[in-house]
DNA sequence: AACTGGCGTGAGAACCGTTCTCAACTGCTG
DNA sequence: CAGCAGTTGAGAACGGTTCTCACGCCAGTT
């Protein structure tokens, strides 16, 4: 459970790739890097109209940020499709229940034994896995659900 | 990593909570514990289509049994959604991404000390989690992706 | 400075999976 | 048989996602 590191640079990723950073792109990615919680594309959206950016333009950087791993999709409680960042390096996230923030973690060591165990008794060759774990986050406990 | 124990006798739970076991629950019911893989409603949807089994029961029996937990939610690797049966006893699965073939296994053995520690570390309470495992069943790695 | 080609963008339409509506039906009870 | 509560199916409605296409932007060229 080592903490992962933070995402940097993404600007460098993009000309590594020598994809275009556009304006659009980087309010999407600010949007998401900014909050310490999961958004869905839709509030994403919702946020960003205003600043002269197409819903159309969302769902389409949210893929590529995700093709490009700076945007990990999770699902909250209730099977809704949220976004969160930073997710360089391999990391799982825990989630509030109740505000959606977001922990990251890292907890391969926890599931590279289940993996080997589970290879050798089944024959799958594992290539991956989803993990995600669910509370409730201090101040949501407190106050009961406002929740920051 | 116990294997969990077969769902059996669902009438009997549908009894004890005076809830009516149908004809379309039944089929609906069948089609996906008597499937090894997941499956979306969609699917099951067209194949229960020729048994006078219409869609909107199809989308209210999963539901109806999700609640009971009788049918769990899980994604394949592209993020579809799909239900695979049976899960009485909690379980995790591992799914094979080129067939859908679901093997459950009980890991929480595994995550349960993870969580004890993200919990000292984040003041979180923890309440749940959600663990899929993806890998290339032996059949599909054998014969590259038919898959049986 | 004008031109050009390629990509990114936004408004709105199209699409499609899911949910809703409502009348018919089913299985009970008296 | 009448009454009632719950279930069902066809089709309509809904809403999130994807597609279409004209336009904008920018780098490279002349
Ligand atoms: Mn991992
Ligand atoms: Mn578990
Ligand atoms: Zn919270
Ligand atoms: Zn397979």
């Amino acid at each position: 459970m080592t903490d992962p590191e933070p995402t940097h640079d993404i600007e460098a990723v993009f000309r590594e790739k020598g994809i275009p950073f556009t304006r659009q792109r980087r309010l999407i990615w600010e949007f998401f890097a900014g909050a310490d919680r999961a958004a869905t594309i839709g509030e994403a959206a919702d946020a960003l109209r205003g600043d002269g950016v197409g819903q159309a333009t969302v769902y389409r950087a949210v893929i590529l940020l995700s093709d490009l791993g700076l945007l990990a999709r999770v699902q909250d409680r209730r099977g809704e499709i949220c976004y969160t960042a930073p997710t360089i390096g391999h990391s799982h996230p825990l989630i509030c229940g109740v505000c959606r923030r977001v922990v990251r973690f890292d907890g391969d060591g926890d599931v590279k034994e289940l993996e080997a165990r589970l290879s050798a008794a089944t024959g799958f060759s594992i290539y991956g896995h989803h993990l995600e774990v669910y509370g409730i986050c201090p101040d949501c406990r407190r106050d009961g659900g406002a929740g920051g």
